[in-house]
DNA sequence: TCAAAATTTGAAATCGCTTTGAATAGCTTT
DNA sequence: AAAGCTATTCAAAGCGATTTCAAATTTTGA
């Protein structure tokens, strides 16, 4: 079914139809419900690729996702999120996967010379992002999920990893802890510069300095932190407490704790960043896990919202929000033991 | 940079070029390198709306994802497996997250109608799948992940589920265990209805019954699992073995022994399905986990290769493949304890 | 050497839509 | 009744590629 035989079958021309369906003023209210209902019960919808050559706009975002680290429990759910905003704007989600760094660049460089979308998401800043230059250079507009510093305002949405960071550890501080052990994302990452900053200051701001033994980065699996939790339970003094990047880290933790015979909220406590997962609650773990918490599937969304406002023509310099993170104590966190 | 512009930078007319690029042999050669280098050189790439209308192929596959439940951790590994071979073809995926059935159902129509991809993958089919059919009706090529039984033939890749329980189950019997519980998959998916044949059978064959109590149907999720197998270690006689249904079950099952003051590999033993996520190794974890093993990723990968397959005219009755899965025995699976 | 065949190139139609600019019809206004 | 508006409609020109069919050039063969 297209345009032309939904105009001939209602004897009208193209342009009427084009006209009627999308909702141009000059069109006879009589017609445009007549056209409305023929096109619905012929169930004609227009051809994506004529449209999108017809009006330049690809009705498409892009999504670059490197292999293995990238496309983890965290993407999916943020993606989802996107998902939701943009299939109520009809705008499609073109995902593709690669393997490297430089194919990532190369993907992008394909994506604006074949005009296959109109904006793309970056995730995953590094500090200095060569992505995000790259993104600049080709003329895609790009919504950042983080923060990066090039020399060109940006577009983007962060939560507040440091303050995050700094309260969690105040208030282990303030629990007593002494050796807090830190495990933060792949080194080179903002979110992970910022978690780091954050920890580091409220550290400094008893006067204490950081251990490097206490720190681990790494991307967020369980089993990576099982390892990296299980070597560091066996310094002494041993750290009393942790401070997991992610649900699948704190999992890991959890049973390197387990496993070194140790009761998670006495013997050794922790507190989680928790980006809500449908499938992975704070709250019914043993024991309950104290979070920071901040969710990444509402981050996709409004960054699906922040994207259509810049293609509608948002100054860069306008879009930029940082959440603040909430701090949940549950039963994962208690006063440090009597040494 | 259009074809155009290219064409008249040559000196040449857009016939030309366009042949020259795309390998038609009726192009002096010395021409086509010339041609080549030139886009090459000037990054030169058809735009793809306009190639999509003009060959009437849209160089895209469907994703449709229902939400929460499916964009988990199984489902990024799929993807990136399938994304994988696309993207070594040039094709696109195109991913729609949907909310319920009925969205599924109309994202569909949606693709059909507006002709944005060439075929689609379909995922966790029901025992007589309704989207199956539709896509029938719809003309749109799909392969299906799993098996379903409606009217038409249907290109489909799926492990041998069956028989992967059968065999597990029977290994479990061997021990002597008798109280084998089996954490399966949502009622109605036939994947799930597959591992219960197979259980089924296992136990058939030694005389032995199925207690209904000791079989839980849900999506595969650490928390989920967890609240099953602390309900059925509650009974008395408790069960011996599970049968966790992939490796998430596995760790909630985990907790929920543990929880219990049990050992596992002892106590109560456990063989778990494994898809083979890179971040979640059977082989690390504590006791390691015996495993039916099949890569969900590769099963994507070969899913992308049946579709270009039946893209290329292949019979759809000629797209079957039936993998086996490997029974990988560690150490979560030991003789059954004294009684 | 010249016609015929093979090779190589190009003009124009086409894909299905949007959009510009013109045309028609029906009312007012003078 | 003629002129001027307004409200509707339509024919045709793009969008940027592929592809058909014809033309120009070179090569081949007798």
């Amino acid at each position: 079914m297209r345009l032309k035989d939904l105009a001939e079958h209602l004897g009208l021309s193209q342009t009427t139809v084009s006209r009627a369906l999308n909702g141009y003023p000059e069109v006879n209210e009589a017609t445009r419900r007549r056209v409305a209902e023929a096109a619905n019960l012929l169930g004609y919808r227009p051809n994506a690729s004529a449209l999108r050559l017809a009006t330049g706009r690809a009705g498409a975002i892009g999504l670059v996702l490197r292999g293995a680290d990238e496309l983890g429990p965290h993407m999916s759910e943020f993606l989802s999120g996107v998902g939701s905003y943009m299939a109520s704007q009809e705008i499609d989600m073109l995902v593709s996967t690669v393997a490297s760094h430089q194919e990532e660049l190369a993907a992008y460089r394909r994506l604006a010379a074949s005009q296959k979308v109109d904006a793309v998401i970056l995730h995953s800043p590094t500090i200095s992002d060569e992505r995000a230059e790259l993104l600049m250079d080709l003329k895609i507009p790009f919504v950042l999920h983080g923060r990066t510093n090039i020399g060109h305002p940006v577009a983007w949405l962060d939560i507040d990893n440091t303050s995050a960071l700094e309260r969690a550890t105040s208030h282990l501080l303030d629990l007593g802890h002494r050796r807090i052990a830190l495990l933060n994302g792949v080194k080179g990452r903002t979110f992970a510069q910022h978690r780091e900053i954050g920890y580091r200051a409220a550290l400094t701001a008893r006067g204490l300095t950081v251990d490097p033994a206490l720190v681990g980065n790494s991307v967020f699996t369980d089993e990576i932190a099982f390892r990296m939790a299980q070597a560091m339970l066996e310094q002494r003094p041993r750290p009393t407490a942790f401070l997991a990047g992610s649900m699948m880290t704190a999992l890991g933790v959890f049973r390197a704790i387990r496993q070194a015979g140790l009761e998670l909220g006495s013997d050794v406590s922790m507190i989680a960043h928790d980006d809500v997962f449908p499938y992975l609650n704070a709250d019914n773990m043993y024991p309950t896990m104290s979070t920071t918490r901040s969710s990444i599937r509402q981050a996709g969304t409004r960054i699906a919202e922040l994207i259509m406002q810049i293609l509608a023509g948002k100054p860069l310099a306008d879009v930029h929000e940082l959440w603040p993170v909430e701090l949940v104590l549950r039963e994962s966190s208690g006063p440090a033991p009597k040494s």
